[in-house]
DNA sequence: GTGAAAGCGCTAACAG
DNA sequence: CTGTTAGCGCTTTCAC
């Protein structure tokens, strides 16, 4: 056997007679090279088994070839199905996707504090986090590329999901199917530095009720935190004037109202309509009537953003609102 | 405003008039410096508001602080769930996560390829992923880490699933409560470079009703492939001797059932008990009896496990398999 | 304790 | 088209 030496530009070089640059060239510009030398470079690289060390090429160049992705408790379906929106247009650009999950406070102001200064990415999104004026100053100065998704900021660019519509649209939609006793169910307790979905939702929802006349009871609209859902759902079912039809803000929540309803041997949507928000994957397996805010096609363009911005800084930050639509399966 | 040039340990040694080596010591082994000039370093040091850069940092070091993890489709639950915990580990040690999700053979290969001689991570995670000689040779040659979920490889540590366990236990606790028509629900038509975790968990329930000489009919075993998923399960329901029990291979699929019960307004448990596997997130939430196989903490242990090896090559290899436990909630 | 200096492995002008 | 050379920004011996 040979000498088994990490084989770097220089092994190659040599063995192929030529300079450094000559390899560098074959590797990043191949157009540059004479096809002659081009070739015995590249024998020489195969037979030497070269690979560039990934670590020194984004030291040299300026380029990363790396974006994150900083979110509250990444494993809720509706981030991941935007994370997977966002992973597949960074694999297609050959970027690597690295991602923060954030549990505390803490973390949060850690990762934006220290990400755009460390430069171990070239880029990032951030989900559902509220950002202040001072961090977002930090980012501007450092000139470092991020878009927002489900939050505002006028430093960056933003994907946002218009969650009053879309609590109109079930309003709408629930009444049209001529449903008059209904019921809001939301999202209580998410931690203080994520956004609140639910709250917007729950606006356009009872916007509709008022505007049209229609009574939306007070015990009917519940924001229960996550250990309290089955058991606030099923009070709400047991409830004199029981209602006929629930909005839950999330497809999660829709999952639990279903299954209080088999708990307690409701028909639906005989006996009860259920609309749930989001369209996660599993909604269709469950044949689940809900509110599609087109999670990985957000991701997908919250992803070609900011590859476009890393690409040219001067790229115009803008705002995106994702279409909303209404998708009809047997729950309703 | 000052000139704004980009902070560097140069200007940082300049500014506290101290060499460049003194100031890199304060950052790795401040111990080794005098109180004195550490002050005087620090000082500097937030007064320029300096930031070591990543990338310059994991060129001259030898670590880079970044584990991969590579996954079919990591929108999977189960998949996430793992992630979780192994984020967590992660995240405490202060190393990055990034997610190289496959979705085509060809980028398996790839992956798998270039991941052990770019060195762009210390060290990866793979799972359900199927890995060949040819490949984990590679791994071995170029020294590089990697912990194996749900497949076993002699070259690596691997964390296992005793899915034919799953099974058995699924069996006898269903036998246990008196059924005796039982039928099973599992995943067809997975990509082929992924492993199929049904057949095993199949095997051990079939096991059972042999060591017990109790039928299992033909037609109450299925693999509909995801789109068959709801119309099989209808079929299987509307057969004449419809099974009292199902176990389902995976909590998703169970679901599917619970939802194909609906419809039929079948009560569950009464008219048709159902176990699924995995215990996601959302069993709890639609209170699903299953079989927990901890997938947080296999996550967790992978990553302790790969943790280990990066930081000792020495580091023995071993299997790991998790204890399985049942979870009763309301479906049986 | 601290500084000088030699890399790390590659890219990117700049000449020729 | 190809080689020379100067960095990239930090870590790490090795002396003093």
């Amino acid at each position: 056997m040979a000498n088994e030496q990490e084989p770097t530009i220089y092994s190659v070089a040599r063995e192929a007679q030529v300079s450094i640059s000559t390899v560098s060239r074959v590797l990043n510009s191949p157009h540059l090279v004479k096809q002659e030398t081009r070739d015995k470079v590249l024998k020489a690289i195969d037979q030497l088994g070269f690979v560039p060390k990934a670590a020194a090429q984004a030291q040299a160049k300026k380029q990363l070839g790396r974006v994150g992705v900083l979110t509250p408790f990444f494993t809720h379906p509706s981030f991941v199905q935007r994370m997977r929106g966002i992973a597949s247009v960074l694999a297609s650009n050959s970027y690597e996707l690295v991602i923060y999950p954030v549990e505390l406070v803490d973390q949060v102001y850690y990762y934006l504090e220290t990400i755009p200064v460390t430069r171990r990415l070239d880029g990032l999104i951030t989900m559902a986090l509220t950002m202040d004026d001072t961090v977002a100053e930090r980012f501007v100065a450092n000139n470092f590329p991020a878009v927002l998704m489900e939050f505002e900021h006028s430093a960056f660019s933003n994907v946002l999901v218009d969650n009053i519509r879309g609590g109109r649209i079930a309003a709408e939609y629930l009444l049209g199917k001529g449903h008059t006793r209904c019921a809001f169910v939301g999202d209580g307790g998410l931690p203080e530095y994520s956004i609140r979905p639910s709250d917007g939702r729950y606006t356009g929802f009872n916007q509709i009720f008022i505007e049209k006349g229609i009574d939306l009871p007070a015990d009917h609209v519940i924001f229960p935190t996550p250990d309290q859902v089955l058991d606030k759902i099923e009070q709400l079912l047991n409830s004199p004037n029981r209602p006929t039809a629930i909005f839950a803000a999330s497809d999660e929540l829709a999952m639990q109202v279903l299954t209080v309803a088999r708990r307690k041997e409701l028909t639906v949507p005989k006996d009860l309509a259920v609309i749930g928000f989001d369209d996660l994957d599993f909604a269709s397996h469950i044949g689940l009537t809900t509110i599609s805010q087109q999670l990985d096609e957000s991701g997908k363009i919250a992803a070609e953003f900011l590859l476009k911005q890393i690409q040219n800084p001067e790229q115009p930050k803008l705002n995106i609102t994702l279409q909303l639509s209404i998708i009809e399966r047997d729950t309703v």
